[in-house]
DNA sequence: GCCAACGTTGGC
DNA sequence: GCCAACGTTGGC
């Protein structure tokens, strides 16, 4: 199974609103290597949330139930067949954040593309890096 | 709030 | 098809 990162401003939708929804679409992705990441996802392939612009740390962990599918751009100047989302629900919130501080500080963790190209919104996790985080996250 | 990094756009 | 200008993102 495929490990991910997907980002999101916690003041526009929060791990905790993921965990109060049991599940959401995951849409308004406007950026061409992240769709490209998007598409590739399976039914059940985890990953990581992590929250951007606030606390920036990396919350808790979902699991994809649904493969990408077009995203409507409601209200939005945007063909609608040009972006796509895919359906994600909660698996369990880490016991402890791990922070962007953490990875960057971390000899492994801080060659994840998250901090390499830290605009893009979903990334690849390496099965090394999504251990890491597991276990920082667990205490 | 500032600024660097990066993606996108548009003129040539 | 290149590249400069511009807009947006996101860390600090």
């Amino acid at each position: 199974m495929a490990k991910w990162l997907m980002k999101t401003e916690p003041s526009t939708y929060s791990y905790d609103d993921l965990v109060k929804d049991g599940g959401t679409h995951w849409n308004g992705v406007r950026n061409y290597a992240a769709r490209l990441h998007l598409s590739a996802m399976k039914v059940g392939d985890q990953c990581l949330i992590y929250h951007s612009m606030g606390p920036k740390e990396i919350v808790g962990i979902a699991e994809v139930t649904r493969t990408a599918y077009p995203d409507p751009c409601e209200g939005e100047d945007e063909p609608a067949d040009r972006w796509v989302m895919v359906d994600i629900k909660p698996v369990r919130a880490l016991k402890k954040p791990v922070t962007l501080a953490t990875v960057k500080a971390h000899a492994l963790l801080s060659k994840m593309e998250l901090v390499r190209q830290s605009r893009l919104s979903v990334c690849p996790v390496k099965p090394d890096e999504w251990k890491t985080v597991l276990a920082l996250g667990n205490g």
